[in-house]
DNA sequence: AACGGAACCAACCGCTGTTCA
DNA sequence: GTGAACAGCGGTTGGTTCCGT
């Protein structure tokens, strides 16, 4: 035997509440304390479902409940716990005193995510994608209205790489910080490698395929989830402790978060050159770290590749998710190695055919 | 002033894990 | 042990407001 039904389906209001109900909650409440929401509204005199009545004084009618706009610092807050924890709202709001789950929800669908894409970066991956971006948009703001011989040239240089939209987006992980000086000519160095690395790319997936063997096993997203972020914690140079992140490490549970915050994101998110991948950080005595991190570009049957940067992947998200667990032909990984040297590697049957180091190509210290 | 589309947000819906009779 | 209700959560909806034409 269960318990008695919580309340009658029928017969109920619905829909906005009155000035009136709410002053029946607040005052029940405050004299009887939450809880045993099943018996509340009858006791209160209201002819809610108790259900509505817990929603209406959680997101509306507590009095911690701090309203009005959202500052920088709890939108930077919510920005990184997101690329953390993904959608989960509720370990959001937990973190931001005074902030519902749902108001936080909100904020994000109607503020924060149609930002993030204006910016060309996934909301749900955190990842820069050229496909969501302008190409123009990679130069430093300037340069789209005055742009200059420079700016010219790496657009043109850029131009090949229309084909290959992961290329792109691995081009905006090194482009954004790289506008001027020698940096900038080491960008210019990077775009004929990533043309090369592509072809190299396809030219073993397609000798993979011809050897018809299984997919290697992949591991779970969680689990590539929380490697990706130890090992974006364990990068030095990359802990940037704001205030914000200073509160949050008060707490056990947000060492992550706090931790992870330079890896993660920047303090300013009004310009997209300020989302400065994590790699652009580093200092260059980090270089001795660097084989802790890597970009994973996956290919499917279909030849459309997936990058992922340095940054982490909210294991929640189901999209991020389905992108590390649709890769099914070959798994390249272009990541560092201790010497700084960019590396390409397949972890499939044609992984030995390339291994390409690419000092020659492009001192990667001058990124750091 | 009127209209339509976009933006915003409170509230609801439906699902899941937990609690309890 | 079982099953229904509870509590909490994330996703979605629909009403309201804002803004451009």
């Amino acid at each position: 035997m269960g318990r008695a039904p919580c309340c009658e389906k029928s017969g109920l209001k619905k829909g906005p509440w009155t000035p009136e109900e709410d002053e029946k909650l607040v005052a029940y409440i405050k004299e009887h304390g939450q809880g045993n929401w099943r018996t509340l509204p009858k006791n209160a005199g209201l002819s809610r479902c108790g259900k509505s009545c817990r929603l209406r004084w959680t997101n509306y009618l507590r009095p911690d409940i701090k309203r009005g706009r959202f500052s920088f610092e709890e939108e930077e807050a919510i920005i990184q716990l997101h690329s953390i924890l993904g959608n989960k709202w509720s370990a959001i709001a937990a973190r931001l005193p005074g902030r519902t789950d749902n108001e936080i929800k909100n904020y994000w669908n109607t503020h924060i995510r149609k930002r993030l894409l204006r910016m060309g970066i996934d909301p749900v991956t955190h990842v820069p994608r050229l496909d969501l971006l302008d190409l123009s948009s990679l130069l430093k703001p300037a340069a789209a209205y005055y742009p200059t011989q420079a700016d010219l040239d790496t657009l043109r240089a850029l131009e090949p790489l229309a084909g290959y939209p992961d290329l792109l987006r691995l081009a905006s992980t090194f482009l954004p910080a790289a506008t001027t000086g020698a940096a900038a000519e080491q960008a210019q160095l990077l775009l004929p490698w990533l043309l090369q690395a592509q072809m190299a790319q396809q030219a073993a997936a397609t000798m993979a395929q011809q050897q018809v063997t299984p997919p290697p096993p992949q591991a779970a997203a969680g689990e590539q989830f929380l490697q990706a972020s130890t090992a974006a914690c364990q990068m030095p140079g990359l802990v940037h402790a704001s205030p914000t992140q200073q509160q949050l490490a008060q707490h056990p549970q947000d060492h992550m978060a706090a931790t992870c915050h330079g890896a993660v994101q920047p303090t300013s998110y009004d310009n997209q050159l300020d989302y400065v991948p994590a790699l652009m950080q580093m200092a260059p005595s980090d270089a001795s770290n660097l084989q802790q991190w890597s970009s994973t570009v996956s290919s499917s049957n279909n030849n459309n590749y997936n990058v992922n940067s340095g940054v982490s992947t909210p294991s929640s998200s189901p999209a991020a998710a389905g992108q590390m667990n649709s890769s099914s032909t070959t798994t390249t990984t272009y990541g560092l190695n201790a010497r700084g040297d960019v590396v390409i590697t397949a972890d499939d049957d044609a992984a030995g055919l390339l291994n390409m180091h690419l000092s020659e190509l492009l001192d990667v210290s001058d990124y750091m």
